[in-house]
Order: C-alpha cells, then structure tokens, then sequence
DNA sequence: GTCTATAAGAAGATAGAC
DNA sequence: GTCTATCTTCTTATAGAC
C-alpha cells in the first residue's frame, strides 16, 4: 500500500478511536512512519485527510450498491438461494450479517467514525443514515419480500418486517462497537431475535 | 438559574451540538454572558464542566429509576392502569414514549453529546449503554410483562419481545437525532411498527 | 517525498485589579 | 464574581534544504 492510502488508513482508525478533533496530524504521521510536514506533499490539509476517507467510502458504497441491487433485480436467481430457507438458514443469516459488520475492519472503523461526526453538517448525517437505515432496511426489504413471495415468511408490510428484523442487530451493534466485551451476549440475544422473528412472521403450521 | 447552573446548560447544549472538543471555554462563557476566566471561578477546568454535566445527569437517571422501579414493584397499581390496554393504547404509549425521548430539552442533548463522546472512556460507553439500552428494556420488559401476565400479549420471552418492541423505537430516535425533518416519516414508521407488534403478539383471536 | 526549522494562530488557564 | 492582560502549550501549516 502506497502512503497516500497507508495516511488514509491510519488517519480512519484514529478517527474512528477518537475523533476527528481529537486526533493530530502529528499523529497520523507517526502512525504512518514519516514526520507530519511529509503529510502535506500528500494531502493539502488535516480536512482534506477526512474527505478523501469519505470520497473513498462513497465510492465504495456505490460498488456494494450496484453489486447488490444487481442480485436483486434477478428474481429467478436470489429466489433459488433462498428456496429452501428454514428458521436456521435465516439464523445463519443474521448472524453473519451481524458478524460482517461487526468485525470487518473497514466496516468497523468508518462506522464508529461516523457516529462521532454524524452531527457535523448535513451531509454526514446523509451518509450515515444511507448506510446505517435506508439502505439495510431496503436491502432486507427486498430479501426478506423474496421469503414471503415463496410463501416461506408472511406479512402484509415488508417494510415493517424488514425494520423488525433490521433494528435489532442494528441496536445491538452499537453496543458491541462501545462495549465490545458484551459481543457474546449480543450474539446470544441476536439469536433468539431472529428465532423469534422466524416464529412471529412464518407460516404457523 | 444561577450562573453556576447556566453554565452547564449552555455548555451541555453545545457539547451535544458541536461534540466537546470543538466546544471552547470562549463559547461557552459567550452563551452565558460572561467572559471565558470568569468560568473558572465556578469550575476548575473545561474537564470539570463536562464531568459536572455526567455527574448532574447519573442524579437525575437514579432518581428516575427509583420512582421507575417503586411503580414497577407495585403490580396491583400498575396492572390497573394497562387493564383495559387495546392497539390504540399501545400506539399512544409508543409514540409517547417516542415523542418524549425525542423532544424533552434535556434528554435530547444529553442523549447527543453522549452519542458523540461515547467511545471516549468506558465510563461514558457504560453510561450511554445503560440510559439507552439496558434500562429501557428492562422498564419495557417489566410493563410489557404486565400485560402478558394479563394474556393482552403473548410469548415465552418478554425480553426479546422488549427488544422487538424498543429497537424500532431507539433506532428512529437516532435518525431524528440527525435529521430531524425526517421526523413525520419516522412517526409514521412508529406507528406501523406499534400495530404491527400488536397483531404479531397479540392474541389473535 | 522526506526532513528540520519555524511561523502563525488558537485554546486552556492564571494573575491580579476592581 | 467579573473583568483585562497575559502566559503557556498545543496544533496546523509553510519554507526551504536534501
């Protein structure tokens, strides 16, 4: 990795620890190896560090986005993945959904960056509420339409369904992120949330 | 309100907009009408303010939890009041609950500064853990209990039925936290969700 | 591209008069 | 308790040599 991205990485994990406030250029230069000056051949100021990270995630959210939106439109082919979907199956599928977000580094850090800086200016808010709300909710929305369309899950709102399955592992996310000695209780309460949730909107028989 | 007093106000109001470290001891002193050295003859340091602000705010949460739980060890009171309980009422406790948390001055700023320094020190991730996860599932688990007890709602688990109950509700409370016009959509969302947890535990019948 | 030296300004805090 | 003046330190950023 050349410097210019070793800056951002090591500039996103020590905003993600401590905010952007927080942190100093001198900072990010030791972690990266070079004196802080050397900073400024690659990046013309400490913001300009904070919005190659954001440009970066954008970018990286719209490939995700596409990647995804583009299974979704193919019916026939997410419908054959999720044909034999059973209460473990969908267990299963929380919990690694939930794992990923937890432990994927770049996931991991940009997230908790943004929850200290969400309330900086609008368009912070925007990102993470993108990432974070509307775009799990419509993601899972669209899943989670599939199991009902197969008769497998049954509702009348998929929106709804969708924020009764989503919010839960959203919620205890965060507590992982603040408090990551409580991940096997919320693993344990993962679990049964997703148990439950098979049993409140499966067809009962 | 005595100076004293007003300067945690002003200081509490801005830490939740601004997030502590882009707070400085001249903006504070501003919105109090004093001049920033004259802070100091009422709190040591800037530090000082903010762990006033904690210290003011773990006083209130006890007592709130003491007059909380005095009610809860009650049931024969309690029960009373969630006998006739229907839908309706439980969309009215919902969007109360929701609207309260929401707009309440002080709960409101608190809540966002928390958000913004949680991952400052474990003290303060256990604070915000507790106010916005632990204590509003086992309040809810004990209400929603009453009226399982009562056969209004069914289910094996009240804490999990807690967690499917409160985790819409937390998580639509942090997307008006940052984008406050969205509030009408979520308190449509609060709704749906409400009836929909209704018809999912309720007895169908 | 990296360094040393340093400018320029911001921010927390103190001294001492009133 | 509040003020003006000031100190000290920290922090971002630039200049210019290598």
């Amino acid at each position: 990795m050349d410097t210019k991205q070793r800056i951002l990485d090591e500039a996103l994990t020590l905003f993600s620890e401590k905010g952007y406030a927080n942190v100093y250029v001198n900072d990010i230069a030791e972690k990266v190896g070079i004196k802080a000056p050397s900073l400024y051949k690659h990046y013309k100021s400490k913001q300009a560090i904070f919005d190659a990270i954001i440009d970066e995630m954008n970018h990286r959210f719209e490939e995700q986005a596409q990647s995804l939106s583009i299974d979704g439109t193919d019916p026939s082919k997410d419908a054959k993945v999720y044909e034999h979907m059973d209460e473990d199956h969908l267990v299963q599928l929380g919990n690694n959904l939930f794992l990923y977000y937890l432990h994927d580094s770049y996931t991991k850090r940009f997230r908790k960056m943004l929850t200290l800086e969400q309330f900086k200016d609008k368009e912070l808010a925007k990102v993470y509420s993108r990432q974070y709300f509307d775009n799990p909710l419509s993601y899972q929305g669209m899943l989670l339409g599939l199991l009902v369309a197969q008769g497998l899950l049954v509702t009348d709102d998929v929106p709804i369904m969708a924020l009764h399955f989503y919010s839960p592992i959203y919620m205890l996310l965060t507590v992982c992120d603040r408090e990551p000695e409580r991940e096997k209780e919320a693993l344990e309460m993962m679990e049964k949330h997703i148990r439950q949730f098979d049993k409140l909107y499966g067809r009962n028989f």
